[in-house]
DNA sequence: TACTGAGATTGACATTGTCAATTGACAATG
DNA sequence: CATTGTCAATTGACAATGTCAATCTCAGTA
């Protein structure tokens, strides 16, 4: 018989085609990503990625999961750049870096917060993704809030943050917003509304 | 010959598919929208959708122009509700009403904010619709603003309001939101902050 | 060497969007 | 009144796609 793969080649083969398949989805869009083409780009046949995915449904759900770990992954990364001690800064970091994320990713973007099925809550792994993305911002608002900075509790105020952060990156990844400077100019205006917002009354924004 | 319809029957004929498809949508999700259902529930036969549409992407455009248009006078509606001096007031009713039109047509708001191709910009229709859609919000920041509220120019300040709005109602679509108590803890929270970061310092948020 | 069971490929089919050809009805014309 | 031209409407046909099922290919085993 053929050598039956061990689940660390499978892992490895299921990776290799879904950044295939997200190259395919930024490159040429959703509509573009089609098994056949995967097949063919990942020098496969077309009907292999089923021996790696139920069906398409379950490689789009795990493109999300991937999407989204990178998104926290630069995340995490984005709020290292700023002082320890500065967690509002932190979060502007972050925020700033899911704005970046949007602008490179537009189409991963939009996939990773759209479950496929209307009217189907995400998956639980995807769920898991999304929490685990929400969980780098809303620990600094944990941090903010026990120095007393915040009007709300932080879990609610996170709520705000990521809903306010995710609009405005939609639009820009929809066309809703067209050029840049525009996006920018509503990324920093909500920055400072959210900061503005959140911060009890009597705090400089950012001690220096 | 065959009496050569007006563009008075066309229009309607139109806004009968149009009601249909939006309809199929909201019950059965965008997956659900065939064109051939659509006929067999307009009672017509497979290609006569074709008599009024180009092809499938202008029905769904149209279906998204209608959908906006049907947001929009419900927000207009909303803000007429309150007293016609206070404008924070109407744009909270405007907030509202966008927020009730999320959860109950999820799949439509989905679509009216989403244009079909990705990494094109919304059609020339469809960035009107959706112009008259924020002029409704933006005329009463532009009243504020008059009367010396704001900190920022009514323009981005609407710009903020659209985007964070809309990044809620859009997790709420998508089901990352799930219940409804969460959604109004979330909305109820975003209104406050964006009141206060909206508003000069000085002012009463809403002077009674 | 023949067999087995795993991965991999190919065949086949239903669904869908859409172009093209056909049909049907009726007003204008002779 | 028969004919005809024209436009709405229908049906035929096809390519693309997701996916089930059958087949194929071989390395290891008996």
């Amino acid at each position: 018989m053929v050598r039956a793969l061990s689940t660390d080649e499978i892992d490895e083969r299921r990776a290799t085609l879904i950044d295939s398949a997200l190259s395919i989805l930024e490159s040429d869009g959703l509509a573009a990503l089609t098994l056949r083409r995967l097949a063919e780009a990942s020098g496969v046949s077309r009907q292999t990625p089923y021996l790696y995915f139920k069906d398409k449904a379950a490689l789009v759900d795990a493109m999300r999961i991937a999407g989204l770990n990178r998104m926290t992954a630069a995340a995490t990364t984005a709020a290292a750049s700023a002082p320890d001690d500065d967690y509002v800064e932190q979060l502007r970091q972050i925020g700033r870096s899911y704005a970046q994320f949007g602008l490179k990713n537009p189409a991963v973007y939009k996939l990773v917060f759209t479950p496929i099925r209307p009217d189907e809550p995400p998956s639980p792994e995807h769920k898991e993704a999304i929490e685990a993305n929400q969980a780098v911002a809303e620990s600094r608002m944990k941090h903010a809030a026990e120095d007393g900075l915040l009007i709300l509790p932080p879990d609610r105020l996170n709520n705000v943050f990521w809903a306010a952060l995710h609009g405005l990156i939609s639009l820009r990844a929809e066309k809703l917003i067209t050029d840049d400077e525009t996006f920018e100019q509503i990324r920093s205006d909500m920055e400072q509304t959210l900061a503005s917002g959140f911060i009890r009354k009597g705090f400089r924004p950012t001690p220096k």
